[in-house]
DNA sequence: GCAAAAAGAGACCAATCGGTCTCAAGTAAG
DNA sequence: CTTACTTGAGACCGATTGGTCTCTTTTTGC
């Protein structure tokens, strides 16, 4: 056999407690809990994990690399990188629900862990300099490819497109109501049509709104 | 005497429970950290509430005053509307720390609350709406006034001052780094003076960016 | 199919959880 | 000053917390 039982079944409980703890949080999630949701005595869990913070931090790994994957979702085909970037606005919103119950796993251990267990802490930071990385990567790309105004900052545009639809998720989700979401995109779009895409004559560059 | 020892007492409670609420959540804060904080025994402070969640709800609505009022400070007496909003953005901005210890009461509550505590997600529901009626009313007589293009959406438009705020917030306490907050403060503001105030020329209104 | 190793059940643990209740001390009104 | 009422201490409660350990069962390599 290529994979052990003993692997197997460790995967297995990552799989079911992720959505627990990205619903319930870190602190909200007992024993019991993860018990319950893998049909596992606590032996069985103890088994494969030292502590429950352990799984912890592998169930958000689990959770954020779900996310991640849905959010780039069909981005690589999109040849132009304002394009691109839109797509992966798109993703964000539209693929929202279905993913990870309980909403974006970097936020809600972000505002769990900020104050507490520096170890969740940590992975969500890394979470996060992961995602403004491959934004940033794209917008390199567009400076570089002629797409993209090259007086755009990579980093500050990242975090602008990721603060606003992580804003716009807390509300949407707050109130159940999606407008903030598709509102967003819309802002969003119309920045980077309007600012960030390089424009196609031989104007000058602009780095704020024009008038 | 005017305020009897009691009141006084469960004020003090309130009063100094809210900072940790907002840091620690409120699976997060046990009744020993209470106990600690007020200085009180169990007795003490079950005589004036009946629960934790019922100190949890007040404190709440304590940190989520000290935030509003925060933001608030100097608004009243900015007479254009759009430097209103300038004006409330900026207090969030500068005002982030200082205030509540722990973030914006807000957010940290709509996190913990949306997938478990009822009662305090009904809270941070509120604090929301209150939060988004504020910011639309001064759209609102902005557009009155004339000094807001009547195209702009007074909801849409605090919605989306109010997410991009807490979604920079998110980054930035994350990160611990203010470069978010500043940077997301002068996209707003950039927005604010190209899409939503009301060009004084007789020319047409904008819905959109301007190419 | 057998022996060795891996995996899981579940009794057990001390500590802590939120909450109750009694009674002593403190406050307030006459 | 005294009496009635309010306030708070803290012992106590059962339930649950995260975690350990032993012993049986299952899987594994040969």
């Amino acid at each position: 056999m290529d994979v052990t039982k003993g692997e197997q079944t460790r995967n297995e409980i990552v799989r079911k407690s992720a959505p627990l703890f990205n619903q319930k949080g870190y602190e909200g999630t007992s024993l019991s809990d993860l018990m319950a949701a893998t049909g596992l005595q606590k032996g069985g869990i103890y088994r494969h994990f030292s502590s429950k913070e352990e799984l912890a931090t592998e169930a958000f790994d689990y959770s954020w690399g779900k996310a991640v994957s849905g959010r780039l979702d069909g981005v690589a085909e999109v040849p132009d990188c304002v394009n691109r970037l839109k797509k992966m606005i798109d993703n964000f919103v539209e693929l929202r629900a279905g993913l990870v119950p309980g909403g974006c796993p970097l936020m809600n251990t972000a505002v769990e862990a900020d104050d507490g267990n520096a170890a969740l802490r940590a992975r969500a930071k890394k979470a996060l300099q992961n995602w403004t990385a491959r934004l940033s990567k794209i917008t390199l790309e567009g400076i570089k490819k002629q797409e993209i105004n090259h007086g755009v900052d990579p980093l500050k545009l990242s975090q602008l497109i990721i603060g606003s639809l992580e804003g716009a998720l807390l509300i949407s989700r707050l109130q159940k109501n999606d407008e903030p979401l598709r509102a967003i995109k819309e802002h969003l779009t119309d920045y980077l049509e309007q600012n960030v895409r390089a424009v196609p004559s031989t104007a000058g560059r602009r780095t704020t709104y024009r008038r």
